[in-house]
DNA sequence: GTCTATATGGTGATAGAC
DNA sequence: GTCTATCACCATATAGAC
């Protein structure tokens, strides 16, 4: 079983898969680690052979999925000409909130975050910044605090989104998150006019 | 030691205003009955005479917390003559993200009420409606988009915040956020200019 | 209404067989 | 490298004394 030179590494890439997916939709607390190695397909008692601590695997499942849900938003190129309007429409998207693929940690957990140790925060760090350059490079200029906002509203919009209990409002609220932020890179090349100001109504 | 007769309604006071702060810095899993029951001067057996479950404690706690942050944001008589600025400077300060006091638990706890039944999730929809209404009648306009909008950017700006590891970057958000909102609400009264996209340097 | 004691079960982490 | 078995601990919730 375990004579094929690269199988510990394929194991441990099916366990951070796993926990990527679930961390994400529960947060650290709610996913045991019985709960990742078996969906994995593993016992627990195999864990710590890949692993030293649930911590550290939180952290490595947040770059796996981070890397993923960039991949799949912006190709696995991930090259720079992609345009910030289809950056944001999937990352405002209904699927992204509700559905059952991968999911943003930026979003899902980031009032999960502050209560982790400082290696973990780290990496939650690195991957926001990750975002921020992103958002910045594919926006018409290169304003770091606009694409602070952008990113804000981006990552705000789902987390709440995910939280609210109303599908209605879910709607509205991700519609206005998405106006927002194409509204200003639109008008802003064009003298200024509102971004954050425009009612989806408007924005037609 | 029973005989005063809202005895009774003074711990439970005593359990929510713990439970309030408790959960806020350290959400739902973190914090143990025992733990809010201890903070509170009793112990864990007393728990049951005032609610049935952790769950039940944590949505009403919830509303607690919601109560006492905008009693303290905008002074205990809710009146509706507070000016915007004054609310988002107070939400979107380093005290509140980092402070000792009372915390909102839109921002503190947005990616944990995911996770609770529908009781929980329908108790935190109630308060963001509240927090949205509070905004849309600060603002000059009565825009129901741009008030969400506003909203996602500061519950968004102050989670993100407690999770960065970096006390520049998070100074650098902040204040990002404070600028689009503010920027937004004072130039869409002269015939609307730029908000979002303003940098903060640019603001003064 | 609050206490102590307990039933019941899950958890992270380790030990040792294979 | 993965398994089963186990340690040590902490959780929610309940029962019954006072």
């Amino acid at each position: 079983m375990s004579w094929s030179p690269d199988h510990k590494e394929r194991s441990r890439q099916r366990i951070l898969m796993t926990a990527a997916r679930l961390f994400a939709q529960q947060g650290f607390d709610q996913v045991s680690i019985d709960q990742v190695m078996s969906a994995a397909g593993m016992t627990r008692g195999a864990f710590y052979a890949h692993f030293t601590s649930k911590s550290e695997l939180y952290g490595e499942a947040i770059l796996t999925a981070a890397r993923n849900a960039r991949d799949t938003r912006l190709g696995p190129n991930a090259e720079t000409d992609q345009h910030l309007e289809r950056v944001v429409n999937a990352y405002l998207s209904g699927e992204h909130v509700s559905g059952d693929g991968l999911h943003c940690p930026l979003a899902f957990l980031v009032s999960d975050i502050a209560q982790r140790d400082e290696q973990v925060r780290d990496i939650w760090t690195r991957v926001f910044r990750g975002l921020v350059d992103v958002v910045r490079q594919e926006q018409d200029d290169s304003g770091y605090a606009r694409a602070l906002q952008h990113v804000v509203m981006m990552i705000g919009g789902v987390a709440i989104a995910r939280a609210l209990n109303d599908e209605a409002l879910i709607r509205t609220l991700l519609e206005s998150c998405r106006t927002a932020i194409l509204d200003a890179s639109i008008d802003t090349t064009k003298a200024g006019t509102i971004g954050i100001c425009r009612t989806p109504s408007a924005s037609a």
